[in-house]
DNA sequence: ATGTATCACTTAAACGATTACGCGAAGGAG
DNA sequence: CTCCTTCGCGTAATCGTTTAAGTGATACAT
């Protein structure tokens, strides 16, 4: 491998001018920087990261915390989108990403631990067990972090905008003449609760009253659970006009149990979703919904994170929302 | 930060005692050891991976390589499964993972120049456009290289077995009775040419003859394409009795085909598909594919990169074939 | 002529680890 | 008692890069 060295062996001059040249600093000589250019250039010479990085202390390499709580499955769609998103604003900025896991060589370490070892710069929490004790660790250190869809104390988080999104949903099926709405909702986890609290605050605005029995405990990604729930609703002697489901999965079964009932959609009852990944939209019938920009989380949460790295002093502790859209399919009837 | 100095100066020995304490060299004597190992621990050192790979030349990082031909998109289920099992067999055995891409700080490079860069021990190449120069610059260079689904001269390969998988399914598809078989396959990859392969040979081997305009080239994942072609089939004179899909989600757009010409699975037609992703097994009816082990995939793959790069001289340049398996469903009907 | 500023470069230390080599002490063989 | 091993540890170089400080030359002002 062709080092600065060699760079400089052959055009006689120091290690620290080929450097400086290279990295533009000012007290170099026109004429010798462009020698030493064209030198590098004409050699293969690239820059060894692991060097610049053990001087210089800044790595060029954020990691990223993904622990799927579920482990594995279904909910790497979400995720898959999210790392895309950080990946290709961190490469947009130069950086490579990692994944913080718990080994170090053949030994078990906390997460902080495997950052320390590998010299990140920062952390994207995309997902994980915000009640495990190592996340707080990683949480509270020194290391620049940004949480994807969590708030932690003094710490920038990019959130997708469950409340909003609910809002905006129950308005558009307010607005096509339903007043008998029921929900059937994920695990009660942090977004659910924003999601529920949307979706009470609309019912109100529009004077809506949900039934208790309307409100319904689902499972995410889990068509079967979906299907029983969806059944039940429909057996109910007072039964509602819509309904609305925990994502594109549940809906599948939402979908046969209204078909097995031997119902139209949106001729006999109407349905909304959420998420709206493409899948949905290749469904028959497409399912309207409130479609996550999960890509700009992922964005947005590793330019906040740069930014954070990059200029320490000026950072803003804020709270970023990503806002979707509604995405309209064929499964909301006019009453 | 605590680095080896801090142990050496508050143990009274010197660096190169720790470096070895640490690492288990066999010359140091039993008690200093266990003075340096109850401090490293006491003071929570970490080693520094950036000075060690420096030194050693060796960075416990792969790079993978996945370009992602159709740019976004559903391809990404397929990968993400690689992904997730090249991420964890490289975590078993103590690598991390970075992703290889073109830039370098804010320049433009090729992949190569971005290994040589990071320093990565070796590359797993899992998707990428196998004409791009850059792409064959990686694959003769001195890096160990494994690839996945593509064959390289000299060059470790793990295979999924598209040809095996396709008899199977037809050799499946016969034990039903079927004899009138079509089918859609994707674009004409070398994976597609192997299932073709597997599909010509089985057929034959059941003295089944299929006619010209009952293999059509289709999309991958795209239901539009699949559904008017399949539609084109249904309309023909001469009907098959089972159609083959190049994967679950060209079976949607068959399956609406299929519906919209008023014929219902498996009574009146039958079909088999590919890949069998989690989604069709949530969809009623279930598809009968073959079940690719794509976590399998990842993880072979890791493994015969670790082993290339641990073990150098040892290699054994193989082509590893990872078996799927019939994942039976209720789309073909007996006849 | 003297002092001073600027320019274009070099020197040398440092980042945190690894490792070939050397060296003194202890112990055993002869 | 001398010689040779073995053991346990230290010395110092090194990996490729960055950067603070220094240096000599030139130019300019006074």
């Amino acid at each position: 491998m062709v080092s600065i060295k060699d760079i400089a062996k052959r055009c006689g001059v120091s290690t620290a001018t080929v450097s400086k040249a290279l990295n533009g600093q000012p007290d170099i000589g026109e004429e010798t920087r462009e020698r030493i250019l064209h030198l590098a250039d004409e050699l293969g010479y690239m820059a060894n990261a692991t060097a610049r990085a053990l001087k210089t202390n800044r790595s060029y390499n954020i990691g990223v915390l993904f622990v799927d709580p579920m482990h594995g499955g279904l909910a790497h769609e979400f995720f898959s989108t999210v790392l895309d998103g950080i990946r290709s604003e961190a490469e947009k900025h130069g950086y490579d990403i990692t994944f913080i896991n718990r080994n170090v060589g053949s030994r078990q370490t906390s997460y902080l631990q495997h950052c320390r070892y590998r010299g990140v710069d920062g952390v994207v929490i995309a997902s994980a067990d915000f009640n495990d004790p190592m996340v707080t660790e990683l949480v509270q250190s020194d290391l620049p972090v940004v949480t994807i869809d969590h708030i932690f104390n003094n710490r920038i988080s990019v959130m997708s905008d469950n409340m909003q999104g609910m809002e905006e949903l129950v308005r558009y099926a307010a607005s096509k003449g339903h007043r008998k709405i029921a929900i059937i909702h994920g695990e009660l986890t942090g977004v659910t609760r924003n999601r529920l609290t949307g979706f009470h605050r609309a019912c109100e605005e529009f004077g809506i009253t949900v039934p208790e029995e309307w409100i319904r405990e689902g499972v995410f990604h889990d068509p079967a659970s979906c299907r029983r729930i969806t059944k039940e609703l429909l057996a109910m002697p007072e039964r509602p006009t819509c309904i609305f489901f925990p994502d594109d999965y549940s809906w599948i079964g939402g979908m046969n149990a209204i078909r097995d009932a031997g119902l139209k959609v949106p001729r006999d009852i109407s349905a909304v979703g959420y998420d709206g990944i493409p899948l949905s939209r290749i469904m028959s019938p497409v399912l309207t919904t409130w479609r996550q920009d999960t890509e700009k989380l992922g964005t947005i949460a590793a330019d906040r994170l740069i930014e954070q790295i990059e200029h320490p002093r000026t950072v803003i502790l804020d709270r970023e929302i990503v806002t979707g859209s509604l995405q309209e399919g064929g499964t909301v009837g006019e009453i």
